[in-house]
DNA sequence: GTCTATACGTGGATAGAC
DNA sequence: GTCTATCCACGTATAGAC
């Protein structure tokens, strides 16, 4: 440990750099992410910037692979309680609205670092990459949920999870400009009406009958 | 008319320029609309932009004024010709997506301002207002549809339209990273499946009984 | 291995020539 | 009114000092 002391300072600076990038450019935009800022803000002298990087669009890599991957983690995560399908489903919804709400600004810097990253071809790569890749985590939640409780969908759930996908981003982005959180709330509801008339509870589910006994609260 | 020869000669100059920006935003990204690379484009000397524009932000406000005001023309237009609710909204969302799928680096470089838009007072109130007036006028389409063919839907018609331009947004977002025409076709079908549940046909409608009489091909 | 000073290119905006 | 030459600020990247 005592040896790779010196190495492990390189992967901090690392770090560090991101985290900074990722405050400057929440603050005030993708543009605004130059090595000068960062470096500044992170209270490291200029030239450590390509000791840690190769170039700027190394940097980009680095912040798109760690906050993309943090966006995943809790994706349409699954049962929580058992409730009805279209219930569950506006749960999903909201719960991304809810983060957009709750941090704007760096959901904004997010979409902007997306859309930039199709100019370039690795960006673009990891890009997709990470839709792939999140799509196979909500699909697996899908599924999951699906399975406890003996539910049935109309369409393979590969497909389903997409339109989750794009109706969350969809509902995200059109709050992003609206501000309106009636009408992303509205959206929300209406989206999980119409997309539960998708599913059909199967009769193999044994453990809720007609009428769920779940203890505790109960609205 | 004489006497305002010069002036009209202005206002070219100004839809030349920003005709030249769209083209250097569709081919290279908006990062690359420097005003040296507008005028160039346009064939025009450098001196000529701030002699037409205050700044870049006023470019900016004219390119999305022009650009967004030409994406609403034709929302979610009307009839057509009369078919079922829920083919009638797949061909609704898929008209944006093959908007999309013909010009991918036009709409991924209007993405680019939009997101962009927001960090701007002043082109943010543009991109808000431009939203506001899509809503409207798909809206008003829905209703004049549904009017003629006698539907009645389970909320309120600006609801069901945000919920449906939030669909086409997310779906044609979707398609930009990953380029999956039939993962995009398919969400399309599911989501028409999905929102015609939430439209229930009212027996006032006498044009149409049980069997349609359509002339013509009917596959 | 860590940081400073600097080179080099580019962009936005302007003053002044035609 | 139209265009040229130029200024100044900033961004990336590097060579070399500590």
């Amino acid at each position: 440990m005592a040896e790779t002391r010196e190495h492990r300072s390189h992967d901090e600076r690392r770090r560090q750099l991101v985290d900074a990038s990722v405050a400057v450019m929440t603050e005030q935009g993708v543009a605004a992410v130059t090595t000068r800022a960062v470096t500044a803000r992170a209270g490291l002298p200029h030239g450590s910037f390509h000791y840690c990087f190769d170039s700027k669009a190394d940097l980009f890599c680095a912040i798109l692979e760690q906050e993309l991957g943090r966006s995943i983690v809790a994706a349409f995560e699954p049962p929580a309680t058992p409730v009805d399908p279209e219930e569950r489903i506006a749960a999903g919804l909201r719960a991304r609205l809810d983060q957009v709400i709750a941090r704007p600004d760096y959901f904004l810097a997010l979409a902007e670092l997306s859309v930039l990253s199709h100019r370039d071809a690795e960006l673009g790569r990891l890009a997709r990459w990470e839709q792939a890749e999140y799509l196979r985590e909500v699909t697996r939640n899908l599924d999951e949920w699906s399975r406890a409780d003996g539910l049935e969908w109309s369409a393979p759930t590969p497909g389903v999870a997409a339109l989750l996908i794009a109706l969350s981003d969809g509902i995200a982005a059109s709050w992003l400009v609206e501000r309106n959180d009636a009408a992303a709330h509205e959206s929300i509801r209406l989206a999980a009406a119409s997309v539960s008339s998708l599913v059909s509870t199967s009769s193999t589910s044994i453990t809720s009958p007609t009428t769920t006994t779940t203890p505790g609260g109960a609205s």
